[in-house]
DNA sequence: CCTTGTACCATGCGTACCAGTGGTACATAT
DNA sequence: ATATGTACCACTGGTACGCATGGTACAAGG
């Protein structure tokens, strides 16, 4: 398993290591159960700070690419093959555009969006329907 | 029609006409059909720019408070009043509210949507469904 | 002791956007 | 000539956020 960071690059370095490990597990460099290095390992390999693969690691288990087991260290996940084929990205600019455009076509600006949307986010309404 | 703008305050310029003229639409001071003062006099008087007090008459009329009949001016709407109740801010919080409260429960991130939302608010190019 | 993942405090840098300002120009009609 | 609303160019402050960083601490098990 190979991972290398740009720092240069127009990706943000936990943008980078989600994206190799996703491409590691499709092409097979990186099967479901095999162990990942640890946190504070690859953060020393890459030079990196800790919270930065943290996050990485954070958000690729969110997508069920990678499994946690505490102390044990990171695994690949089970289903991560199937899982890593799922674009939750794309799917989330879907949700926003439908939402966006329904709002733009009612005149709404994009300024207002914008504000609305800074003061939903602030206000912690999560209306469960789940 | 007495139109006062704070510049010290918290409210931008623009904002504190639109409160103001919709304030005096709904208590009678300003009936349908009056002419409003025109963008260059109002601007004179308040010691504004064009633009801004352009900005704000130009909301005005997307929610239909006012009327903008070119080179005759600027006047209230007919349905002025009804539409002076409309809060067409409240009804773009739920949406956004509706469909980021989706998006958590699905995991994502603030920083995406918000990611997601500038990328979507980018692509004018795309899709059309009006 | 060591490791693992995770959580909290905090900071700085860069970027993107909003709001407002400035000037100029147009077509319209008086 | 004057007035109307409207459109375009560019620029300046202020603010909010993303990203990464620093350090410290915890519970769990080796």
């Amino acid at each position: 398993m190979e991972i290398t960071v740009d720092l240069n690059g127009a990706e943000p370095p936990f943008a980078q290591l989600i994206s190799q490990i996703r491409a590691a597990v499709q092409n097979g460099a990186l099967s479901p159960g095999d162990p990942l290095p640890s946190i504070r390992q690859l953060a020393t390999d890459l030079e990196l700070n800790n919270k930065t693969v943290a996050k990485a690691y954070r958000l690729l288990e969110r997508d069920s690419i990678v499994e946690s087991r505490g102390y044990r260290g990171t695994f690949v996940h089970r289903e991560a093959r199937a899982n890593s084929e799922v674009d939750l990205n794309a799917w989330v600019a879907e949700q926003l555009a439908e939402t966006v455009g329904r709002l733009r076509d009612a005149g709404v600006t994009d300024a207002e969006i914008r504000t609305s949307l800074a003061f939903v986010m602030n206000e912690r309404s999560t209306q469960g329907e789940s």
